[in-house]
DNA sequence: TATTGTTATACTCTATAACTATA
DNA sequence: TATAGTTATAGAGTATAACAATA
Protein backbone atom coordinates (compact mmCIF):
# COMPACT_ATOMS: atom_id res chain seq x y z
CA UNK A 1 0.00 0.00 0.00
CA UNK A 2 2.86 2.45 0.13
CA UNK A 3 0.52 5.14 0.61
CA UNK A 4 -1.53 6.55 3.39
CA UNK A 5 -4.43 4.24 2.35
CA UNK A 6 -6.96 5.04 -0.10
CA UNK A 7 -10.13 5.48 1.52
CA UNK A 8 -11.75 2.67 0.04
CA UNK A 9 -11.83 -0.01 2.50
CA UNK A 10 -14.31 -2.85 1.71
CA UNK A 11 -15.54 -4.25 4.93
CA UNK A 12 -18.07 -7.51 5.71
CA UNK A 13 -21.72 -5.99 6.58
CA UNK A 14 -22.96 -5.95 9.93
CA UNK A 15 -26.01 -8.80 9.82
CA UNK A 16 -25.06 -9.98 6.48
CA UNK A 17 -21.98 -11.90 6.99
CA UNK A 18 -21.24 -13.46 3.96
CA UNK A 19 -19.97 -16.12 5.70
CA UNK A 20 -21.71 -16.35 8.60
CA UNK A 21 -20.19 -16.06 11.78
CA UNK A 22 -17.93 -18.67 10.47
CA UNK A 23 -13.97 -19.19 10.68
CA UNK A 24 -13.30 -17.47 7.69
CA UNK A 25 -15.72 -14.58 9.05
CA UNK A 26 -14.13 -14.07 12.62
CA UNK A 27 -10.55 -14.73 11.44
CA UNK A 28 -10.98 -11.87 9.12
CA UNK A 29 -12.31 -9.73 11.17
CA UNK A 30 -9.42 -10.29 13.81
CA UNK A 31 -6.74 -10.17 11.27
CA UNK A 32 -8.01 -7.05 9.79
CA UNK A 33 -7.83 -5.74 13.37
CA UNK A 34 -4.26 -6.41 13.64
CA UNK A 35 -3.69 -5.42 10.73
CA UNK A 36 -5.23 -1.87 10.85
CA UNK A 37 -3.43 -1.49 14.18
CA UNK A 38 -0.31 -2.43 12.47
CA UNK A 39 -0.75 -0.02 9.81
CA UNK A 40 -0.77 3.03 12.49
CA UNK A 41 2.58 1.70 13.10
CA UNK A 42 4.06 1.03 10.31
CA UNK A 43 1.98 3.85 8.26
CA UNK A 44 4.51 5.86 9.27
CA UNK A 45 7.75 4.63 7.18
CA UNK A 46 7.90 4.65 3.69
CA UNK A 47 6.71 2.32 1.59
CA UNK A 48 4.26 1.08 4.83
CA UNK A 49 4.35 -2.48 5.33
CA UNK A 50 7.28 -3.06 2.24
CA UNK A 51 9.42 -0.43 3.87
CA UNK A 52 9.24 -2.06 7.19
CA UNK A 53 10.18 -5.54 5.83
CA UNK A 54 13.10 -4.45 3.57
CA UNK A 55 14.23 -2.20 7.44
CA UNK A 56 14.11 -5.45 9.04
CA UNK A 57 16.35 -7.35 7.00
CA UNK A 58 18.33 -4.77 5.95
CA UNK A 59 18.86 -3.90 10.07
CA UNK A 60 19.81 -7.68 10.65
CA UNK A 61 21.97 -7.38 7.73
CA UNK A 62 20.35 -10.01 5.68
CA UNK A 63 19.22 -8.08 3.06
CA UNK A 64 21.48 -8.57 0.43
CA UNK A 65 21.51 -6.90 -2.87
CA UNK A 66 18.48 -5.53 -3.94
CA UNK A 67 16.83 -8.03 -6.28
CA UNK A 68 17.36 -10.86 -3.84
CA UNK A 69 15.82 -8.70 -1.56
CA UNK A 70 13.10 -8.12 -3.70
CA UNK A 71 12.88 -11.89 -3.94
CA UNK A 72 12.88 -13.07 -0.90
CA UNK A 73 10.27 -10.91 0.35
CA UNK A 74 7.95 -11.20 -2.88
CA UNK A 75 8.44 -7.51 -4.35
CA UNK A 76 9.13 -6.99 -7.99
CA UNK A 77 12.37 -5.53 -8.40
CA UNK A 78 11.36 -2.72 -10.07
CA UNK A 79 8.97 -1.44 -7.19
CA UNK A 80 12.15 -2.51 -5.05
CA UNK A 81 13.56 0.23 -6.81
CA UNK A 82 11.05 2.99 -5.92
CA UNK A 83 11.10 1.47 -2.03
CA UNK A 84 14.15 1.81 -1.51
CA UNK A 85 14.71 5.36 -2.94
CA UNK A 86 11.94 6.61 -0.46
CA UNK A 87 13.51 4.59 2.40
CA UNK A 88 17.31 6.34 1.56
CA UNK A 89 15.61 9.72 0.92
CA UNK A 90 14.88 9.60 5.01
CA UNK A 91 18.05 8.00 5.68
CA UNK A 92 16.57 5.03 7.08
CA UNK A 93 18.70 2.32 4.37
CA UNK A 94 21.61 2.82 2.12
CA UNK A 95 22.83 1.56 -0.92
CA UNK A 96 26.14 0.33 -0.51
CA UNK A 97 28.52 -0.70 -3.37
CA UNK A 98 29.45 -4.57 -3.41
CA UNK A 99 33.43 -4.53 -4.10
CA UNK A 100 32.92 -8.16 -5.30
CA UNK A 101 30.01 -7.55 -8.01
CA UNK A 102 30.37 -3.95 -8.92
CA UNK A 103 26.42 -4.24 -10.11
CA UNK A 104 25.09 -5.15 -6.99
CA UNK A 105 23.43 -3.11 -4.34
CA UNK A 106 24.07 -3.96 -0.59
CA UNK A 107 21.57 -2.95 1.27
CA UNK A 108 22.13 -1.97 5.23
CA UNK A 109 20.52 0.03 7.83
CA UNK A 110 21.00 3.36 9.11
CA UNK A 111 21.06 4.12 12.99
CA UNK A 112 18.18 6.28 12.24
CA UNK A 113 16.40 3.18 10.72
CA UNK A 114 17.49 1.06 13.13
CA UNK A 115 15.89 3.10 15.97
CA UNK A 116 12.79 3.89 14.15
CA UNK A 117 12.92 0.08 13.48
CA UNK A 118 12.70 -0.59 17.06
CA UNK A 119 10.23 1.94 18.20
CA UNK A 120 7.86 0.12 15.40
CA UNK A 121 8.63 -3.83 17.20
CA UNK A 122 7.19 -1.74 20.67
CA UNK A 123 4.57 -0.34 19.38
CA UNK A 124 2.81 -3.69 17.75
CA UNK A 125 3.40 -5.52 20.59
CA UNK A 126 0.65 -3.08 22.08
CA UNK A 127 -1.69 -3.76 19.01
CA UNK A 128 -1.19 -7.55 19.49
CA UNK A 129 -2.27 -6.88 23.38
CA UNK A 130 -5.03 -4.76 22.32
CA UNK A 131 -6.18 -7.51 19.72
CA UNK A 132 -5.57 -10.36 22.55
CA UNK A 133 -7.47 -7.57 25.53
CA UNK A 134 -10.81 -9.25 25.07
CA UNK A 135 -10.02 -12.78 26.42
CA UNK A 136 -7.96 -14.28 29.49
CA UNK A 137 -4.26 -14.69 29.59
CA UNK A 138 -4.95 -18.55 29.73
CA UNK A 139 -7.07 -18.03 26.32
CA UNK A 140 -4.58 -15.96 24.68
CA UNK A 141 -1.99 -18.27 24.98
CA UNK A 142 -4.36 -21.20 23.49
CA UNK A 143 -5.18 -18.77 20.72
CA UNK A 144 -1.26 -18.46 20.11
CA UNK A 145 -0.35 -22.23 20.92
CA UNK A 146 -3.19 -23.16 18.16
CA UNK A 147 -2.64 -20.39 15.61
CA UNK A 148 1.12 -20.97 15.73
CA UNK A 149 0.61 -24.70 15.42
CA UNK A 150 -1.90 -24.36 12.37
CA UNK A 151 0.56 -21.71 10.86
CA UNK A 152 3.31 -24.31 10.84
CA UNK A 153 1.32 -26.28 9.43
CA UNK A 154 0.59 -24.28 6.15
CA UNK A 155 3.54 -22.83 5.77
CA UNK A 156 5.17 -25.83 5.34
CA UNK A 157 2.66 -27.03 2.67
CA UNK A 158 3.23 -23.38 1.18
CA UNK A 159 5.78 -21.53 1.84
CA UNK A 160 4.37 -19.16 -0.84
CA UNK A 161 2.42 -16.76 1.91
CA UNK A 162 5.64 -14.79 3.04
CA UNK A 163 5.53 -13.99 6.65
CA UNK A 164 5.64 -10.50 5.68
CA UNK A 165 2.22 -10.94 4.31
CA UNK A 166 1.07 -11.29 7.89
CA UNK A 167 1.28 -8.00 9.04
CA UNK A 168 2.29 -6.30 5.62
CA UNK A 169 -0.28 -6.69 3.09
CA UNK A 170 -3.01 -5.88 5.57
CA UNK A 171 -3.09 -2.36 4.84
CA UNK A 172 -2.86 -3.50 1.29
CA UNK A 173 -6.95 -3.95 0.50
CA UNK A 174 -6.03 -6.39 -2.46
CA UNK A 175 -4.32 -8.39 -0.25
CA UNK A 176 -7.21 -8.56 2.18
CA UNK A 177 -9.16 -10.27 -0.89
CA UNK A 178 -11.63 -11.80 1.55
CA UNK B 1 -7.11 -10.00 -4.44
CA UNK B 2 -8.30 -7.82 -6.95
CA UNK B 3 -5.34 -8.97 -9.07
CA UNK B 4 -4.91 -12.85 -8.90
CA UNK B 5 -2.04 -11.90 -6.61
CA UNK B 6 0.99 -10.87 -8.38
CA UNK B 7 3.66 -13.96 -8.32
CA UNK B 8 4.99 -13.90 -4.95
CA UNK B 9 7.02 -17.03 -4.59
CA UNK B 10 8.21 -15.75 -1.58
CA UNK B 11 10.29 -18.33 0.89
CA UNK B 12 10.15 -16.76 4.53
CA UNK B 13 12.94 -17.08 5.96
CA UNK B 14 12.45 -18.93 8.91
CA UNK B 15 14.58 -16.90 11.70
CA UNK B 16 14.08 -13.88 10.20
CA UNK B 17 10.86 -13.23 10.82
CA UNK B 18 10.42 -9.28 11.62
CA UNK B 19 7.45 -10.44 14.08
CA UNK B 20 8.84 -13.47 14.91
CA UNK B 21 6.58 -16.56 15.92
CA UNK B 22 4.01 -13.83 17.53
CA UNK B 23 0.56 -13.56 17.19
CA UNK B 24 0.67 -11.19 14.23
CA UNK B 25 2.55 -13.96 12.23
CA UNK B 26 0.79 -16.96 12.48
CA UNK B 27 -2.65 -15.11 12.19
CA UNK B 28 -1.23 -13.21 8.91
CA UNK B 29 -0.22 -16.92 7.75
CA UNK B 30 -3.18 -18.78 8.57
CA UNK B 31 -5.61 -15.62 6.99
CA UNK B 32 -3.60 -15.66 4.03
CA UNK B 33 -3.81 -19.65 3.34
CA UNK B 34 -7.51 -19.25 4.23
CA UNK B 35 -7.76 -16.32 2.30
CA UNK B 36 -5.94 -17.46 -0.87
CA UNK B 37 -8.48 -20.74 -0.82
CA UNK B 38 -11.11 -18.55 -0.56
CA UNK B 39 -9.92 -16.76 -3.49
CA UNK B 40 -9.92 -19.98 -5.55
CA UNK B 41 -13.65 -20.07 -5.06
CA UNK B 42 -14.77 -16.36 -5.12
CA UNK B 43 -12.65 -15.51 -7.43
CA UNK B 44 -14.71 -17.02 -10.31
CA UNK B 45 -18.07 -14.40 -9.40
CA UNK B 46 -17.70 -11.18 -11.36
CA UNK B 47 -16.13 -8.53 -8.69
CA UNK B 48 -14.63 -11.40 -6.66
CA UNK B 49 -15.69 -10.89 -2.56
CA UNK B 50 -17.19 -8.07 -3.06
CA UNK B 51 -19.50 -9.92 -5.67
CA UNK B 52 -20.03 -12.81 -3.18
CA UNK B 53 -21.24 -10.23 -0.65
CA UNK B 54 -23.77 -8.54 -3.06
CA UNK B 55 -24.93 -11.61 -4.16
CA UNK B 56 -25.37 -13.29 -0.40
CA UNK B 57 -27.24 -9.86 0.43
CA UNK B 58 -29.15 -10.25 -2.75
CA UNK B 59 -29.95 -13.80 -2.20
CA UNK B 60 -31.29 -13.14 1.43
CA UNK B 61 -33.77 -10.51 -0.11
CA UNK B 62 -31.69 -7.72 2.10
CA UNK B 63 -30.08 -5.93 -0.51
CA UNK B 64 -32.48 -2.93 -1.17
CA UNK B 65 -31.55 -0.08 -3.48
CA UNK B 66 -28.15 0.29 -4.30
CA UNK B 67 -26.67 3.35 -2.53
CA UNK B 68 -28.33 1.67 0.67
CA UNK B 69 -26.58 -1.94 -0.50
CA UNK B 70 -23.10 -0.08 -1.12
CA UNK B 71 -23.46 1.81 2.48
CA UNK B 72 -23.68 -1.09 4.47
CA UNK B 73 -20.49 -3.02 2.24
CA UNK B 74 -18.72 -0.22 2.77
CA UNK B 75 -18.78 0.64 -1.17
CA UNK B 76 -18.11 3.36 -3.72
CA UNK B 77 -21.83 3.79 -5.16
CA UNK B 78 -19.93 4.68 -8.14
CA UNK B 79 -18.05 1.28 -7.44
CA UNK B 80 -21.41 -0.65 -7.10
CA UNK B 81 -22.72 0.40 -10.37
CA UNK B 82 -19.41 -1.47 -12.37
CA UNK B 83 -19.92 -4.83 -9.59
CA UNK B 84 -23.63 -4.66 -10.49
CA UNK B 85 -23.03 -4.18 -14.44
CA UNK B 86 -20.92 -7.28 -14.17
CA UNK B 87 -22.70 -9.11 -12.20
CA UNK B 88 -26.43 -8.60 -13.96
CA UNK B 89 -23.80 -9.40 -17.15
CA UNK B 90 -23.35 -12.49 -15.93
CA UNK B 91 -27.30 -13.16 -15.19
CA UNK B 92 -26.22 -13.53 -11.38
CA UNK B 93 -28.57 -10.55 -10.06
CA UNK B 94 -30.89 -8.16 -11.34
CA UNK B 95 -32.03 -4.48 -11.15
CA UNK B 96 -35.65 -4.40 -10.50
CA UNK B 97 -37.34 -1.32 -10.72
CA UNK B 98 -39.20 0.45 -6.99
CA UNK B 99 -42.58 1.40 -7.93
CA UNK B 100 -42.66 3.21 -4.62
CA UNK B 101 -39.56 5.28 -5.60
CA UNK B 102 -38.75 5.18 -9.38
CA UNK B 103 -35.38 6.90 -8.77
CA UNK B 104 -34.42 3.10 -6.66
CA UNK B 105 -33.24 0.05 -7.99
CA UNK B 106 -34.19 -3.37 -5.86
CA UNK B 107 -31.24 -5.64 -5.99
CA UNK B 108 -32.30 -9.57 -6.24
CA UNK B 109 -30.54 -12.59 -6.75
CA UNK B 110 -31.78 -14.27 -10.38
CA UNK B 111 -32.03 -18.22 -9.80
CA UNK B 112 -28.74 -18.67 -11.44
CA UNK B 113 -26.69 -16.42 -8.89
CA UNK B 114 -28.37 -18.25 -6.00
CA UNK B 115 -27.60 -21.57 -7.34
CA UNK B 116 -23.53 -19.89 -7.36
CA UNK B 117 -23.99 -18.63 -4.46
CA UNK B 118 -24.70 -22.14 -2.91
CA UNK B 119 -21.99 -23.83 -5.08
CA UNK B 120 -19.62 -21.30 -3.32
CA UNK B 121 -20.64 -21.55 -0.05
CA UNK B 122 -19.72 -25.12 -0.23
CA UNK B 123 -16.92 -24.74 -1.45
CA UNK B 124 -15.66 -22.54 1.24
CA UNK B 125 -16.76 -24.60 3.66
CA UNK B 126 -14.20 -27.31 2.21
CA UNK B 127 -11.33 -24.51 2.38
CA UNK B 128 -12.13 -24.15 5.87
CA UNK B 129 -11.64 -28.02 6.54
CA UNK B 130 -8.28 -27.51 5.20
CA UNK B 131 -7.16 -24.97 7.16
CA UNK B 132 -8.11 -26.95 10.29
CA UNK B 133 -6.84 -29.93 9.16
CA UNK B 134 -4.24 -29.80 10.98
CA UNK B 135 -5.65 -29.84 14.46
CA UNK B 136 -8.00 -32.26 16.36
CA UNK B 137 -11.52 -31.88 15.85
CA UNK B 138 -11.75 -30.65 19.56
CA UNK B 139 -8.72 -27.88 19.36
CA UNK B 140 -10.77 -26.78 15.73
CA UNK B 141 -13.77 -26.17 18.12
CA UNK B 142 -11.61 -24.07 20.77
CA UNK B 143 -9.88 -22.30 18.04
CA UNK B 144 -13.23 -20.74 16.52
CA UNK B 145 -15.05 -20.35 19.76
CA UNK B 146 -11.66 -18.11 20.77
CA UNK B 147 -11.80 -15.84 17.21
CA UNK B 148 -15.58 -15.55 17.42
CA UNK B 149 -15.23 -14.06 20.79
CA UNK B 150 -12.26 -11.41 19.66
CA UNK B 151 -14.40 -11.06 16.55
CA UNK B 152 -17.55 -9.69 18.62
CA UNK B 153 -15.78 -8.05 20.92
CA UNK B 154 -13.92 -5.95 18.09
CA UNK B 155 -16.78 -5.58 16.07
CA UNK B 156 -18.61 -4.35 19.34
CA UNK B 157 -16.35 -1.90 20.25
CA UNK B 158 -18.16 0.56 17.20
CA UNK B 159 -21.92 -1.00 16.73
CA UNK B 160 -22.55 1.38 14.53
CA UNK B 161 -19.99 1.49 12.07
CA UNK B 162 -19.27 -1.45 9.62
CA UNK B 163 -15.94 -3.11 10.35
CA UNK B 164 -13.70 -1.15 8.85
CA UNK B 165 -14.60 1.90 11.74
CA UNK B 166 -14.18 -1.01 14.52
CA UNK B 167 -10.97 -1.97 12.91
CA UNK B 168 -9.75 1.84 12.45
CA UNK B 169 -10.47 2.36 16.30
CA UNK B 170 -8.44 -0.56 17.35
CA UNK B 171 -5.48 1.01 14.95
CA UNK B 172 -5.85 4.79 16.88
CA UNK B 173 -2.67 5.41 17.95
CA UNK B 174 -4.74 6.37 21.34
CA UNK B 175 -5.95 3.36 21.60
CA UNK B 176 -1.97 1.59 21.14
CA UNK B 177 -1.28 3.86 23.94
CA UNK B 178 0.81 6.03 22.70
C1' DT C 1 24.81 -13.50 -23.61
C1' DA C 2 23.07 -13.09 -18.82
C1' DT C 3 22.20 -10.23 -14.79
C1' DT C 4 21.64 -5.95 -11.64
C1' DG C 5 19.45 -1.97 -11.30
C1' DT C 6 16.92 2.05 -13.43
C1' DT C 7 13.59 4.36 -16.21
C1' DA C 8 9.41 4.71 -19.24
C1' DT C 9 4.97 3.10 -20.59
C1' DA C 10 0.56 0.95 -20.07
C1' DC C 11 -2.92 -1.05 -17.44
C1' DT C 12 -6.01 -1.72 -13.38
C1' DC C 13 -8.54 -0.07 -9.77
C1' DT C 14 -10.75 3.44 -7.43
C1' DA C 15 -12.37 7.97 -6.14
C1' DT C 16 -14.06 12.67 -7.57
C1' DA C 17 -16.99 15.13 -9.99
C1' DA C 18 -20.33 16.10 -13.52
C1' DC C 19 -24.66 14.62 -15.46
C1' DT C 20 -29.67 12.61 -15.87
C1' DA C 21 -33.92 11.33 -13.82
C1' DT C 22 -36.74 11.39 -10.36
C1' DA C 23 -38.55 13.36 -5.87
C1' DT D 1 -33.21 21.66 -3.68
C1' DA D 2 -32.00 16.87 -2.66
C1' DT D 3 -31.31 12.01 -3.86
C1' DA D 4 -30.47 7.46 -6.87
C1' DG D 5 -27.94 6.03 -10.31
C1' DT D 6 -24.76 6.59 -14.30
C1' DT D 7 -20.86 8.18 -16.82
C1' DA D 8 -16.27 10.63 -17.46
C1' DT D 9 -11.97 12.02 -15.75
C1' DA D 10 -7.95 11.75 -12.92
C1' DG D 11 -5.07 9.73 -9.66
C1' DA D 12 -2.34 6.04 -7.20
C1' DG D 13 -0.12 1.65 -7.64
C1' DT D 14 1.83 -1.91 -10.14
C1' DA D 15 3.50 -4.72 -13.81
C1' DT D 16 5.82 -5.00 -18.49
C1' DA D 17 9.23 -3.79 -21.25
C1' DA D 18 13.12 -1.21 -22.82
C1' DC D 19 17.53 0.53 -21.28
C1' DA D 20 22.49 1.03 -19.13
C1' DA D 21 26.27 -0.97 -16.74
C1' DT D 22 28.70 -4.94 -15.45
C1' DA D 23 29.78 -9.77 -15.57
Amino acid sequence: MAAPEPHGDTRAPEGTSPLGDDLGFALGVVFRAYAKGAQAVIGKIPGGPRGYQILTAAASDEAGSQSSLAQRLGIDRTVMTYLLDDLERQDLVRREPDPADRRNRHIVATPRGREQLCDAEKQLRLVEDHILGGISAEDAGTLRDLLRRLAERLHGLDPTGNLCSAAAEAASPAAIGL
